[in-house]
DNA sequence: CGCCAGGTGCTGA
DNA sequence: TCAGCACATGGC
């Protein structure tokens, strides 16, 4: 069991912001999978199971597994990163700053590139409910099995499963149209032809463009794996949610994605993936679903919303 | 039942 | 280069 220092920190935040689909939250408690990036593991790394829960400002990690390591656990919570400069930089206009104190605490993760990237292709034209879904089956049919605390769980699948799977049997677990996109991608990481370790010592723009080329996945899913697998600050991903964040400071002018990137990096600067999760996490908040069955917002209305 | 979801690939102008 | 469209599925 370990006790790590986390100032600054919000586990709740940093776990529900929609950058991670596995985390499972049972009183209290997270379970699921930290995963770790030492050379000892090789290329794609290891995860292991843990259950976290956050006190005040420490976070307890339990596992049964005596490889894990409390730096492991820094590492993937980001817990080194300077969060207060961070902020900083990006608390430039009142809407992100309403974000920042609902949600302070809130850091970008540094996940396992391999999950994120196919995490992310299923993500396409869905919702985060049949995400999660989708991704535990997968996880069910073809990872390792692994008991812990009475919890019962499934490592994500390496590359060489999903390229092995037949499309047939990827859809039988829901993926619907992404099962091809997500055999093929696997395919090119299984045969080393993307390196994602690679990757993440590249620049954005490069790690970017690499990640083009796999099916299934455009703009959006590139700059998420970037952002949250590949340590690019600058990545700022551009869904139907940032787009109505998007609406309060482009007002009536047209909005295209690559003009919302423009202008975040512009307008965040380099921890501009920092602003986009702050930002994601509390325009999908806004006046959640309590008694109200409406929509929070509609496209194109977010401008008013500000003071909730 | 109808609308929407952390979009992408393809097509035709 | 870019708007318009199909794509599978289930949550709400």
């Amino acid at each position: 069991m370990f006790k790590v220092p986390a100032q600054d920190f919000s586990l709740a935040a940093t776990l529900e912001c929609g950058q991670t689909f596995r985390w499972q939250r049972r009183q209290g408690a997270y379970y699921g999978f930290l995963s770790a990036r030492r050379t000892s593991h090789g290329p794609l790394g290891r995860s292991y199971a843990v259950k976290v829960t956050q006190a005040g400002s420490t976070l307890t990690v339990d596992t049964a597994d005596p490889a894990l390591r409390a730096e492991d656990i820094q590492r993937y919570f980001a817990l080194d990163i300077d969060l207060d400069r961070v902020l900083q930089t990006i608390d430039v206009d009142a809407q992100i700053h309403e974000a920042i104190g609902r949600y302070r605490g809130l850091r970008v993760l540094r996940q396992d590139p391999w999950e994120c990237l196919a995490s992310f292709i299923c993500s396409s034209y869905n919702n985060i409910k049949r995400i999660q879904g989708m991704i535990e089956r997968l996880c069910e049919a073809y990872g390792a099995p692994l008991a812990y605390n009475g919890f019962r769980g499934c490592a994500f699948p390496a590359p060489e499963a999903i390229a092995n799977a037949t499309e047939r049997r990827l859809r039988a677990l829901g993926l619907g149209f992404r099962a091809s996109y997500l055999k093929a991608t696997a395919r090119l990481v299984a045969d080393g032809k993307l390196s994602l370790e690679t990757l993440r010592r590249t620049d954005y723009r490069v790690s970017k463009s690499a990640l083009l080329r796999c099916e299934g996945v455009g703009e959006k899913v590139a700059d998420c794996v970037a952002l949250f697998g590949l340590e690019k600050y600058e990545a700022f991903p551009v869904d139907v949610w940032i787009e109505r964040a998007a609406r309060y400071y482009f007002r009536q002018a047209t909005m295209t994605p690559t003009r919302i990137h423009e202008f975040a990096w512009r307008h965040f600067g380099r921890y501009a993936g920092y602003a986009q999760q702050y930002l994601y996490h509390y325009v999908r908040n806004l006046r959640p679903a309590a008694s109200d069955q409406r929509p929070a917002i509609n496209k194109g209305d977010v401008s008013s919303t500000l003071s909730v």
